[in-house]
DNA sequence: GAGTTTGAAACT
DNA sequence: CAGTTTCAAACTC
């Protein structure tokens, strides 16, 4: 196909007016597939990665070819100077994700996954193999190349492939800023892209590029980018790096191509593989999926060697793809053949993704959504609409409403599957999280939006705006500013409430952090390398300490609390008006409310660890939307006086929250400091998810038998009042805390943060 | 759907 | 830091 395009007049045409050498992008690597899957976007996502994705993908997009690299990881003005510093760091990562130093990380976890992400396209040393070199690998083998060979040449193939990646993003930015208006821009990069993922092609022969696989999802992303103006770039990356369902159906769909070589060595890599190259899957679930609807009549795939021509017809339908995604018109048949794809690889637990990393926060908001976790998916994959996408590429559609945020639990939950993975005593977890994931979904449905009408959905009244999300169109706000295109004024109004409050994006609810941690440990691959670890770390520490909850819940109900307590007067704690009792928490010594009956636990009676049966079913009359034994009917498996946190919570659109409860504040990530999250003296450490925030936990502190980590940082003394505790926590003590907290953006969906 | 209640957030 | 006001969700009718 790709041979049939080069001979097309079209392609002719846009060769002669391309100042670039088509060869060359032979060579050019896989470098802007890496690009395009860094984390999802989102203005409330971790405003470090933010930046970084955004300039990135500014910088393709970079009109100004003079500065392609300094814009790569430069968020313009507002790049704060934590960001900037993150920045500087990510400049090292190659080097040092190469060494594989855990000495290295001296900025942080947070600050080094940029990097990390970074490195999957270019880091010379970087452990991290991206998909395309371990694909090639296989495919030398399998043309008979010896293995020793295949390894031996993977050094200077990541090295070459580094400095191409530099060139490539260059060639890019250029071909967007000369021929964008040609209109022919997005095949030219559709060609690049093309070559560019078959970078490593230039190693083989051309035998073996036949079967190299192209990422058409590349091309889609590409095109879409080229499409749409730069100032939707973030949208548009968002957009490409959706659904984490999708990225299992990469592993599906190459299947083929791989499985003939499997190669021992490259195992470990191939865990690293999966998760950096999720966001390539995640396109490739789109673009597979149109390529289906699209390619019709033509064959697929009859053998490996024909695969390669499949993936680049998908290109050539990929235009017709991306037309769709260009017009942000939801499309059924897409929706559909993605749920199709998702089913495929249903059971493939390759999904992981980097790119929901940053912002994947999973929020209130997506709550509200679709039915199950593949049409979720979906949906959002597909359905990109500008504004959708902007909200951190969970959001979808507007069909899709709230969306937004299961999607990105949905891949929270992947993660935590893929991480699982590697150890068969942890496959119980990630079943609870997939479980909990669709329950979630279905009682999502229920969310719907804001309704601010004098906050411009610029303060936390807002729940889209306390959530870390945008308000999209199923909100009936108005003079809303909480929106992609105000996205410096969001930013900002953010930065200045955290200056206020620290804690102010925190998750509302928090949980036991033993349990965290113990959930770490229990799913952490231990076998996993130091970088893998620090970047699934915290990759799932939001979701972990999600499904750690629902783990521990059953286990110490008192564990999780308000943060800083209710203080309610006239509700009696038995109504959500108590951010308590919405949060399925009971109240503790935080709390001030007068007269508390909180059926989740007592102000007076906190330390109680069961609940009462008679509270609950008291409960359960006054909740005419659901009620806590119907919950227990459908979660048979959970005690019948402790509801667990699923049943709790499944509970109208607001029983996410207490999944959500530990959400991250999307912004709150702002600064991250190297202790926070020192893992470099750990090269097989188990993740420690101990959230400072729970510590000042009033429960925490009373339950607080098991330490943390060796490495927790704590706070300083806990404090009865929350904002007394971040207020005097110093600077020091709220960077702590929200560094803790930031990766849980990823969760934040499941997690109801305000 | 309009109006009321409620308590968190924001302000002073 | 306490008191007041503002705000929007939750709730009621």
């Amino acid at each position: 196909m790709y041979v049939d395009m080069q001979d097309s007049p079209v392609f002719n045409y846009i060769n002669s007016l391309s100042p670039i050498d088509p060869v060359k992008f032979v060579q050019t690597d896989h470098s802007f597939n890496s690009l395009s899957f860094t984390s999802p976007s989102s203005v409330f996502a971790s405003p470090q990665i933010i930046s970084h994705r955004e300039s990135r993908l500014k910088s393709i997009l970079s009109p100004d070819p003079l500065k392609p690299e300094l814009p790569l990881f430069a968020n313009g003005n507002k790049t704060s100077k934590a960001d900037s510093e993150t920045v500087r760091v990510s400049d090292q990562c190659a080097e040092q994700l190469g060494g594989l130093t855990p000495r290295s990380s001296a900025r942080g976890v947070t600050a080094m996954l940029p990097n990390a992400i970074k490195c999957d396209f270019g880091s010379p040393a970087s452990n991290w193999v991206s998909s395309d070199l371990i694909e090639t690998s296989r495919v030398r083998e399998g043309a008979g190349v010896p293995p020793s060979f295949a390894q031996s040449s993977k050094v200077n193939l990541r090295e070459r492939q580094h400095f191409k990646n530099e060139v490539n993003l260059r060639e890019i930015s250029r071909i967007d800023q000369t021929e964008e208006a040609a209109g022919w821009d997005w095949v030219s990069l559709v060609s690049d892209v093309d070559l560019l993922d078959s970078s490593i092609i230039e190693n083989t022969s051309e035998e073996e590029q036949d079967q190299e696989t192209v990422d058409p999802g590349t091309i889609t992303f590409v095109s879409t980018v080229l499409q749409l103006p730069q100032d939707n770039a973030t949208d548009l990356e968002n957009m490409v790096s959706i659904s984490p369902s999708g990225s299992c159906k990469l592993s599906e769909i190459r299947e083929p191509v791989t499985q003939s070589g499997e190669i021992g060595d490259f195992q470990d890599k191939d865990q690293a593989h999966d998760i950096l190259s999720s966001s390539l899957q995640k396109k490739l679930v789109v673009t597979e999926s149109r390529a289906k609807v699209d390619e019709k009549g033509e064959k697929r795939g009859q053998s490996n060697s024909k695969q390669h021509k499949i993936r680049r017809r998908c290109l050539v339908f990929e235009t017709g793809s991306h037309k769709k995604y260009s017009s942000l018109i939801p499309s059924q048949s897409d929706c559909e053949v993605a749920h199709e794809e998702n089913r495929l690889v249903a059971s493939k637990s390759s999904g992981h993704s980097l790119s929901m990393l940053p912002g994947v926060g999973l929020h209130l908001n997506a709550l509200a959504a679709t039915s199950k976790n593949d049409r979720f998916v979906k949906c959002k994959t597909l359905a990109s609409g500008r504004q959708l996408i902007s909200m951190q590429s969970s959001m979808s559609s507007d069909s899709l409403t709230s969306s937004q945020n299961i999607l990105i639990g949905s891949s929270a939950l992947n993660s935590m599957e893929k991480v699982s993975d590697p150890c068969d005593n942890k496959v119980k977890v990630v079943e609870n999280a997939l479980q909990t994931s669709q329950e979630l979904v279905g009682e999502s449905q229920a969310c719907k939006r804001c309704n601010c009408k004098r906050s411009k959905c610029l303060k936390l009244y807002c729940e889209c705006f306390a959530a870390g999300l945008y308000c999209v169109e199923p909100c009936s706000c108005l003079d809303c500013f909480n929106k992609p295109m105000h996205e410096d004024t969001v930013l900002e109004t953010r930065r200045l409430i955290e200056s206020r409050n620290p804690l102010a994006f925190a998750p509302k609810v928090i949980r036991n952090a033993d349990s965290a941690t113990d959930f770490g440990v229990r799913s952490y691959p231990s076998d996993y390398t130091f970088w893998q670890q620090v970047i699934l770390a915290s990759q799932l520490s939001q979701s972990i300490l999600c499904i750690a909850s629902l783990d521990e819940t059953n286990k110490t109900p008192a564990s999780a609390r308000h943060k800083r307590g209710c203080n309610c007067r006239r509700s009696s704690c038995l109504k959500k008006y108590c951010e308590c009792f919405q949060g399925g928490v009971g109240c503790s010594v935080s709390c001030r409310c007068e007269g508390c009956q909180n059926a989740f636990g007592r102000k007076d009676g906190f330390e109680e660890t069961e609940y009462k049966v008679e509270e609950l079913e008291a409960y359960e009359k006054n909740d005419s939307s659901d009620t806590i034994k119907k919950d227990e009917d459908e979660h048979s498996d959970v005690p019948l006086i402790r509801p667990s946190i699923i049943s709790r919570f499944s509970r109208g659109k607001r029983l996410g929250s207490s999944l959500l409860d530990v959400g991250p504040s999307p912004m709150s990530c702002t600064s991250l400091k190297p202790k926070t999250f020192d893992l470099s003296d750990q090269p097989n450490f188990q993740i420690r998810l101990q959230v400072i925030p729970e510590d000042e936990t009033p429960q925490n502190r009373k339950s607080n038998c098991s330490p943390t980590s060796p490495n927790s940082k704590r706070l300083s003394p806990p404090h009865h009042d929350i904002r007394s505790s971040s207020s005097s926590s110093s600077t020091t003590g709220r960077k702590l805390i929200l560094r803790s907290i930031r990766p849980l953006s990823s969760v934040t969906p499941l997690q109801e943060q305000q």
